[in-house]
DNA sequence: ACCTGAACACCGTTCAAGT
DNA sequence: ACCTGAACACCGTTCAAGT
């Protein structure tokens, strides 16, 4: 690759990398692949995932259709960097939800549910390409990235478990449990709108607490 | 229409009545509607969602690719028509399985949860076509069917409060818990080919009972 | 290295036409 | 009524070519 350069350096070769100079933005030079991300997260919000195509993400990046596969591999691999990027996304957002509250295990856990309902309801699409199936081999970074949520509940039960607010027993069968609880709420107030889940009169809030506290405090009546 | 018929009756007409009835099978007159639903469901579950196309179906049904506009309005009824189908199937399959067991309802709770979650990794694609999104005002069936096991829950939700064996309480938000929890499971089961949510040494069973009896119990620890 | 244009085999959908 | 063939505007992907 280097030789070829030093080979065919040539006044063409010349003007071509003044133009890569003076046109960086143009041809967004090394942050194309961010663009368009950041692109395809925009019409994937706006109109669905089944309507989002290549052609036009590299159309409202100002490229040709072809630019994309210098970064990506293909479509899916596209689907893959957008839903790495909600991921970090939401892992943010259920964090600022924790800390926003008291060292308190219960309030902890209803905080972070909450986060998490609230980014599937803003953004249904982006969660509907999250939950898609990827390849774990093809692309291990998503799979370790999208765990990053579940490693948040996971503290917060560990350290209920310490301070004697949880049950006892394998910290992960109960993060796993909440995690399910919270994902298919999430889910299923997609899936029907928020007509099934949740309610007009009760806030998005006071519908996971109860959720949650059903959770904490169990289903069976006690002896 | 039928007018139409009346006023058009002619020898080219009556050739083409004499061809109606002795191609049924050819032309699936009356059948074809059916027919495209279960070919549609046999390419889903091989190649997935993503590879579905409206032109596979008609030509594997051996019609033209314009036919199943005669039936459906387009692809996302067809979508929806497999969908329906969908539930139908796992509505079933979690009524076999609950009458499976004896009446009790932590048993049952069991086994329906077991059934939905052995349904979803039976048919991993078909579920993703159930929990699209649709237009509740086009699809109203769908939306209808689709609570048949939301329904079944509910019957042993109560009968549980009736027995004794579940807290009272608003039998609807129970219910939804319970669902949301399985449907969770479910969900994330698919996303990480089973290995996030299931276990290798554990069958489908053991986890499933895991969860439930977390559920169950309460995750708080009781003073 | 990075980008483009032409080309390929596919799509969903519409419409005039056939039986 | 039910089905077909041609046509349209889109796709994802590949490849030779340009700078």
């Amino acid at each position: 690759m280097r030789t070829y350069y030093i080979d065919n350096a040539n006044m063409t070769l010349n003007i071509y990398t003044v133009n890569m100079i003076k046109s960086k933005d143009k041809y967004h030079h090394g942050n194309l692949r961010n663009t368009l991300i950041e692109i395809a997260t925009e019409l994937l919000a706006e109109d669905g995932a089944h309507s989002l195509s290549l052609r036009k993400i590299a159309q409202k990046a100002g490229v040709s259709h072809n630019a994309p596969y210098m970064h990506f591999t293909d479509k899916e691999a596209v689907l893959a960097a957008i839903a790495e990027a909600g991921f970090r996304l939401l892992s943010v957002e259920v964090e600022t939800a924790i800390n926003q509250v008291k060292k308190d295990t219960e309030k902890q856990l209803i905080a972070a549910s909450c986060a998490y309902v609230n980014f599937a309801l803003a953004h249904p699409h982006h969660l509907q390409v999250m939950f898609r199936h990827y390849d774990a081999e093809k692309y291990p970074n998503l799979i370790q990235i999208s765990q990053a949520s579940l490693d948040q509940l996971l503290k917060i039960v560990e350290a209920g478990q310490k301070n004697g607010s949880l049950i006892a027993g394998n910290p992960h069968e109960i993060t796993k449990t909440i995690w399910a609880l919270v994902h298919g709420v999430a889910a299923l107030s997609i899936a029907y709108e928020s007509k099934m889940m949740l309610s007009d009169k009760n806030s998005t809030e006071e519908v996971v607490n109860t959720f949650v506290q059903l959770l904490l405090n169990g289903l069976s009546k006690g002896v």
